[in-house]
Formats: C-alpha cells, structure tokens, sequence
DNA sequence: ATGAAAGCGCTAACAT
DNA sequence: ATGTTAGCGCTTTCAT
C-alpha cells in the first residue's frame, strides 16, 4: 500500500504539517533533531510524497508539456533530448505530444496540456499566426516557441539562424555558377523558417544571373521537382531540398532515376543529421542543433516559471554549413 | 481563473455529484433534460476537469511512464511515436524518461514514476536481470518490457525477432562465402538482443569454415574493428554492425580509411533507418519496427491496466532484412 | 433521478 | 518550534 503523509507523521509522533515542513524545505524554525528524526523516518519508510497531492494545493505541477509539429521526425528526438537535459534536474516531468501536422490536433494537444494543468509549455508551432494561441496566454501559462515563429511575437522563440545559415550556403553556391537553382519546399507561406530558407537564397543570387525557381510541395512529396527535371532534361540544376526528409526524398527519387550527383544535378539542403556525409558524393547540408535549441528553450521556461523575466524576443541558435561534393 | 466543477454546478443549477456523473459518463440515471442541460453549460463554459484531482481520489492518474534506455537514439522517437498512437486514443499522457544508459538513472527515473502514481510502465530495460526491478513488482504497477527481455521473464515483453531476422541476414551472407566474419556489437552479456544477434551468426556458420569474430566494444566505438583491419590488412572481411549506431560509425571510418564496400570489406548491420539503401553502394541491414514494437507494447500495457489479463510471454515483430548491394 | 457530505494526500494560514 | 484546521477539485457512498 502506497504510504501517505500522515503514515509518516504518526510513525515520526509530529504533526503532518512538521512533515509537510520538512519536504518542503523549510527548515528555519525546525529543531535540529526533529529534522533528523523524520528524514531517518522517511528513509525507513522509503516514503515518497504524491506531487498530485500537492499540486492540487500549490497549483504546481511540475509537469511541461512539450508540443512537437511531428514526433516521426528525427528533429523531436533531438529536442526532446535537449529539454530532457535540463527537466531533469528540475525534477519536473515532461508531457510530449504530438500535433502529427495537424492543427486539429495541435489544438487538442493544447487543451490537454492545460487541462493537465502544466507549469510550461514548449511548443514547435504549427500556425505562423500568435492569435491562434490565445487560450495559452489567456491561461496564464508560461510558453516558450521552438524552431518557428509566430507573429506577432508573443512569445520567447528559440530557432536556427535560417536566413545566415542558409546565406552562408548560398554564397558557397555562388562560385559554382549554377544557371538554375531549384529550391524544394513545403509551403512557405504557413512557416517563418521556411521563408527564411527561401529569402536567403532570392538575395544571394539577387543580382546575378541565376534563376532562383521555387518548387512549393506538400507532405514532403517531390513531384514538383521530379516534374521540372523530367521537363528540362538538358539543365543541370542546383537543387535545394528545405528540410531533411525532402533532402532525402530527393536523394532516393535521382537515385532511382540513375541522375548522378554532382555530373547531371547538384544537391545541397537543410538538415543533416550526420548521414548526409556518408552518401557518396558527400552531401553540403545546413545542419541546426535541436538539442541546443531544446535546452535553451526549456531553461528560459524555466525562468518564466519562477517568476523571473524574460524577454519576448527570438534567440537564434547558430547552425553549422557544411561544404562537401554534390554540387 | 480555472473552473471547476463546483462552477459547472451552480451555473447549471445541480449539484457537484451529477456533473461528476455526467462527466464519467454514467448517465443510466440522468433525466434526458439534465444531461442535454449540463452538456450546454459545460460546453458554453468550455470547462475542462482536473485529472489530478480526481486521480486523487480514483487513483488513476492516467499516465504512462516510457523509461528509454537513451533518448538521443532513433529507436526512441520511433518507439515514442507508435506508443503515442495508442495513448492518444486512451487520452492517456506519457511521462518520457531517459535512463542514459545508466542504471542509477534508470532506477532513478523508475521511482520518479512510481512517485507520480502512473497506471503502467513500459520500459527498455537497461538490466537482463528481472530481479533488478521488484520495486516496480511490489509497487503492483502494471508494465510492458520493449525490445529486450529480463530474466526470469517476469512482464510481457514486446521485441524484433532478432535472432530470426539476423539469421536470414545471414543465410544472404552464405552464399557469398567470406571468410572472415566479424561481429561488431557492445557487450552481449548484458542485453539479449545483442546475443541473439550474435548467435544467429554464429549457428548459420557453424559448419562451414568461415570464422565467426565477436568483436565486443563499448559505447559505439569502433576501435576493436579499426584495430582488426589494421592488424590484417590482406583480408577481406564482412562486418555485421549490431546496431545503427556501429553501422553508422563503421561506415564513416571505412569513408576515412579510403575502403571501398564491398571491394575491400563487405558491410551489413542491424537497424537501417532508411538511409542504408542511399550510402553507395545501398547497405544490406536488417531493419526493424519500433514503432509497431511501441504500439503492441501499449496495447498489452492498457489490457493490463483494464484489469485484462495478459500473458507473460515475449511477442517478437518481425525485422524486414533487407538485402542491397553491400556484399 | 439527484443531492449531501466525507475524504483522497497534501499545503498554508493561523494558532499556540 | 510545532500543531490545528480548512480547503485544493474531484468521486462516491448513502440518502431522499
């Protein structure tokens, strides 16, 4: 049977409020030997409290929820690590849900989570619009926005630094010539690092003879792409695939087609989770951190939670670029 | 401000109890007016219950615990995802723990579960030994074993059937008559799966005079390997990488080393996510499903939880093995 | 068919 | 320095 405060008061001969004392922490007015007599008892009894209990009093959960647009992604993994990193000396809980790219469900997730009463919120957000979060800020919830921005800037937002990043990757391309670059993307104008992406490139190429051509598409699928190649057999594109599982889609499709990189089309992208390397030619990737991105997310939370400030403004982690042979 | 049940009953004008009822769905009593009348007001207040509250009361706090064996791994996210599935359903929430690969972690996280009152456990035990975890017996709560089992088997436990699927990766093997086989796998006392991989191996090869290595390292390190082929440079070896990590690992330092697949070594491993077949020359692994392995684990978890009974028995998912051209 | 009241394990005034 | 007591939001007998 599950051992309750009082078990450990009676056993201990004091009151449940000494022992309420004692697991709180406030030892100011607490004879020494009490304080030792009850953590002997506690011990002995290997009790541990009910943060139910409790937290139906202090109103304090100790649970964060944490919102990812898609938990199938290796990008939640990495995230979910790097929050871990930092709840876990917290000693507080996290609740991970899953929007599955679904605003439905995202919204769902959300009510849950306060329903749960969560002392926090990290959320990777599927809406680009901060209105649509209303009822967060309306619960008074502490939230922290990760890998996308919402306007109007409402919360503290954790991302990459897309449009450096992705600059910087640009301009290796720069000295390659390319007469066509073909930037693959899911829908831009639902998603801020999305644009970011895209923008970075329309600048660098912005006074030179390349066309930057944008390929929107949607679930990951690469007809657009798999379409504008088989029309212009004669070209030799740079292709930019905006996120990792594009990257890949678009790997496994000129794979399949025998189209050799760099000879028929070249390839670079966003993300790479360490494989990118090991694909012959070796594939130039913009590769972000999540678990930084996680960890920084969850200790500005946690600021929020003790009452601390925090400045509603987008941190940008840095992304590393880097140049191998595709293109 | 929170509602709360007491605020659903005087708008509605009835008492606390019959929201109770209408709120757990006993309505066997319930005139057909009051139930349309409370459903109105708790939808015009768009009130939400506590479950902490009444987990206080109902013990039942529904929430699962997920202790994984290291956060960061694919397989985590993958098992996550599939568990997810189920409790979404349930309107369950997990609580996601990570051991670290480390057993004071592991136990840490274990009592940090029990401590929150969750209804099951499903975990990726770090120990082979069942005795390891009788505080989780004693504390009677439900739990569901993934992708390794314990001794003596004391849980349902859900995994791949590694050794079948090793031993058809194998069979593949034969026929192409390496001499040298070496097995690359952390330490296989500890962890069945990894023995059962290895004895796949193993007995496949028995009567024939390929020589079988068992080549044991720690933390995904290569340098047992690195030191063979540099020890035996005239060879020309398979390796079997016993997890994604080893295989990844392997095939970036054979990159490094200049060693062609399959010209001067051969390759294969166990877990490909997805990537194997777009590393040239496409690596022939074995590739499970974690996310099915999740799934089935929550289900057997929620029967437990029902009060269903469930047998105490290992159920294997079957691993695809799938064969490409890297030997 | 519905209500009153006690209590789940804990915390926090307010005593003493 | 410690105890008493009244809840936190819900469920559940037992009445009516």
């Amino acid at each position: 049977m599950k051992l309750t405060i009082t078990d450990v008061a009676e056993k201990a001969g004091v009151s449940k409020a000494t022992i309420s004392r004692y697991l709180n922490g406030r030892f100011e007015h607490m004879s020494a030997t009490t304080k030792a007599h009850i953590a002997a008892v506690i011990a002995e009894l290997n009790y541990t409290p009910s943060p139910q209990a409790s937290s139906l009093k202090t109103n304090r959960s100790h649970l964060i929820g944490v919102v990812v647009a898609d938990i199938s992604n290796i990008y939640s993994t990495l995230l979910i690590s790097g929050i871990n990193k930092v709840t876990q000396q917290s000693m507080d809980q996290i609740l991970i849900n899953d929007a599955a790219n679904d605003l439905k469900s995202e919204a769902k997730a959300l009510e849950m989570l306060l329903s749960m009463n969560v002392d926090g919120i990290i959320m990777q957000p599927l809406s680009p619009v901060a209105h649509h979060y209303d009822l967060i800020r309306d619960s008074q919830t502490p939230m922290v926005l990760v890998d996308r921005i919402t306007r109007p800037l409402t919360w503290p937002t954790v991302t990459a630094d897309d449009y450096r990043s992705t600059a910087k990757l640009a301009q290796a391309i720069l000295n390659s010539h390319y007469e066509d670059i073909l930037i693959l993307i899911n829908p831009i104008a639902q998603i801020s690092t999305r644009q970011s992406r895209y923008q970075a490139f329309v600048d660098t190429f912005k006074k030179t003879p390349t066309t930057v051509t944008l390929l929107e598409t949607d679930n990951d699928s690469i007809t657009p792409l798999a379409n504008w190649i088989t029309a212009h057999p004669q070209k030799h594109p740079l292709i930019f695939a905006g996120n990792g599982r594009l990257l890949m889609a678009t790997l496994r499709w000129l794979h399949d087609k025998g189209l050799r990189i760099p000879q028929d089309v070249a390839l670079s992208g966003y993300d790479d989770w360490d494989w990118a390397e090991l694909v012959t030619p070796g594939i130039s990737a913009v590769s972000q951190h999540p678990d930084v991105i996680g960890q920084t997310a969850a200790e500005l939370l946690a600021q929020q939670i003790a009452g601390e400030p925090v400045a509603v403004q987008r941190m940008e982690i840095p992304a590393d670029v880097r140049i191998r042979s595709s293109f």
